[in-house]
DNA sequence: TTTTGAGTTGTTCGA
DNA sequence: GTCGAACAACTCAAA
């Protein structure tokens, strides 16, 4: 490959969980070195790099680089798509283009870290330029410590440190242009990585709930700043409402920064937030709080935070657990919750609690089980905020939950989903029965279950566990926790 | 170093 | 029906 003295070697702009044009400050350097850039994405293998991408998600990468080839195009570049282990892959590119450059934004879950500093180490050793910018968190993980200089461990003086600290880097526009290089390397194609199911196409439903991609993600902000934010801070617990703001996918593949949506909550109100923006601001936090642990405890998904859990006394059950994926456990909420996950890869917040509550406490399931399903099922799946939010349900992550906090699923179906609407979209057939059954439709009158056209284990399964006993099992269990030692 | 106050999201029981 | 207390004890963060 022979290149003219004029023209400056060309940067490699290599792209991961930060699928966007918009505030990328590695996209921005690159652009702003005047050098031509190439833009890449590489699919790692599982073994390696990100870790493996559930199925759902990598519905949503398809589309989202489908996207971001779009939004290149755009400024007259492309997205060069390559398969294997980074560091030969790049080693390769260099070696095509001539590039002597290679800029990213940093990832911060323990085997995205492994590959940056192995690759980081390996060019530098050889001469090649590479450098790491941040965007994908507000804050470095490492930046907010204790007076005592150790990271944070409760989530309430994270927050205070973090609003303390000062506002987060103000966003920078995508840029208005990208020098082009002389000659472009091959490309695979996008549909040769087979990202999108076929037999079955379980994501057929997805559509209807989800546009991948970084302007759908920019159009999801603006209409919740508009509308939903108004009663965030109550609304967000009810989830036939369409109260939240539906960014978690758009984050967890970066086609949106934080920093974008923390300053696009500023110009809001007066100087002091309204509770509704603190209130959205706060679970910001709690994704950067997520972070926070799995920097500082790279096994978060796979080892309990606290290792008091560690002989806790779990069961296996296939058959449990099986119905509890499938949404067959007979608990209209927890039912209503998993097919909602299985039909549109996502869940609501308040709901998730309920079902991780169910399989852990009721069913005594190891939360990993859990943790694992929603990773391959979840279009937002966030390996911080997956694997530290079943572990808060399970009472041994960070700041967790104490043990005797159960939760009742009729009792949170009664109070969150009052109209039953939320079961009655995701279990059709309960549609018809009566609101006071609802959500306990185990004890309704054999004359209100002829009405509705159900029969108990033919149309709708018969509970799975009884809660009562369920819970007191719970307790027990975690009491012999503490004897043990 | 010691002390002190506090800690996302609940449920049940009994007055 | 409503309300307050009990449910444990521990660890954390800061003074």
């Amino acid at each position: 490959m022979t290149t003219s003295k004029k023209e400056p070697q060309p940067v490699l702009l290599w792209f991961r969980k930060d699928l966007r044009l918009d505030d990328n400050h590695a996209l921005h350097a690159a652009a702003k070195s005047g050098r031509p850039v190439i833009p890449v994405y590489i699919r790692e293998p599982e073994a390696k790099g990100c870790g493996p991408l559930g199925a759902a998600q990598e519905w949503w990468l398809h589309h989202s680089l489908a996207a971001l080839r779009e939004g290149l195009a755009a400024l007259e570049s492309k997205l060069i798509l390559r398969h294997g282990d980074a560091l030969a892959v790049l080693d390769a590119l260099l070696v095509e283009t001539g590039a002597e450059a290679v800029v990213w934004n940093r990832r911060y879950d323990p085997a995205g870290i492994a590959v940056d500093t192995e690759i980081k180490t390996a060019f530098r050793n050889k001469g090649i330029e590479a450098n790491s910018f941040a965007g994908q968190l507000l804050h470095e993980p490492q930046r907010l410590r204790t007076g005592a200089g150790t990271p944070y461990k409760t989530y309430t003086p994270f927050w205070r440190a973090l609003e303390q600290s000062g506002e987060p880097p103000f966003p920078i526009d995508a840029p208005a242009r990208l020098a082009t290089p002389q000659s472009w390397p091959q490309s695979d194609t996008l549909t040769s990585w087979s990202l999108l199911p076929s037999k079955p196409n379980w994501a057929s439903d997805f559509p209807d709930m989800w546009t991948p991609g970084e302007d759908a993600a920019r159009e999801k902000l603006e209409d919740f700043i508009d509308g939903a934010i108004d009663g965030y801070a109550v609304d967000r617990d009810f989830p036939d409402k369409p109260a939240t703001s539906l960014l978690s996918p758009h984050l967890a593949l970066g086609e949106i920064s934080p920093a974008r949506i923390w300053h696009a909550t500023r110009g809001l109100s007066g100087k002091v937030p309204t509770e509704n923006i603190v209130r959205f601001r706060k679970e910001l936090a709690w994704r950067e709080f997520c972070y926070h642990q799995l920097f500082q405890f790279p096994k978060l998904n796979s080892a309990n935070w606290s290792d008091r859990y560690d002989d806790f006394p779990w069961r296996e059950d296939a058959k449990l657990f099986d119905s509890w994926r499938r949404g067959q456990t007979g608990y209209p909420i927890v039912d209503a919750g998993m097919r909602q996950l299985w039909r549109h890869g996502w869940m609501h917040n308040r709901v998730r609690m309920i079902v991780a509550s169910f399989l852990i406490k009721d069913l005594l399931i190891d939360w990993r089980e859990g943790e694992a399903w929603f990773r391959d099922t979840l279009v937002d799946a966030d390996p911080a905020a997956n694997a530290a939010n079943w572990q808060w349900v399970a009472g041994s992550g960070a700041d967790a939950s104490p043990f005797f906090r159960i939760f009742n699923p009729v009792l949170q179906g009664e109070k969150f989903d009052p109209d039953g609407g939320y079961v009655r979209t995701f279990v059709p057939e309960l549609a018809g029965l009566d609101g006071k059954y609802i959500h306990r439709p185990f004890e309704a009158p054999d004359g209100v279950l002829k009405r509705a056209g159900i029969e108990l284990g033919e149309h709708y399964p018969r509970r799975i566990v009884d809660h009562a006993v369920a819970r007191q099992r719970a307790l027990d269990a975690h009491a012999s926790l503490k004897r043990d030692e």
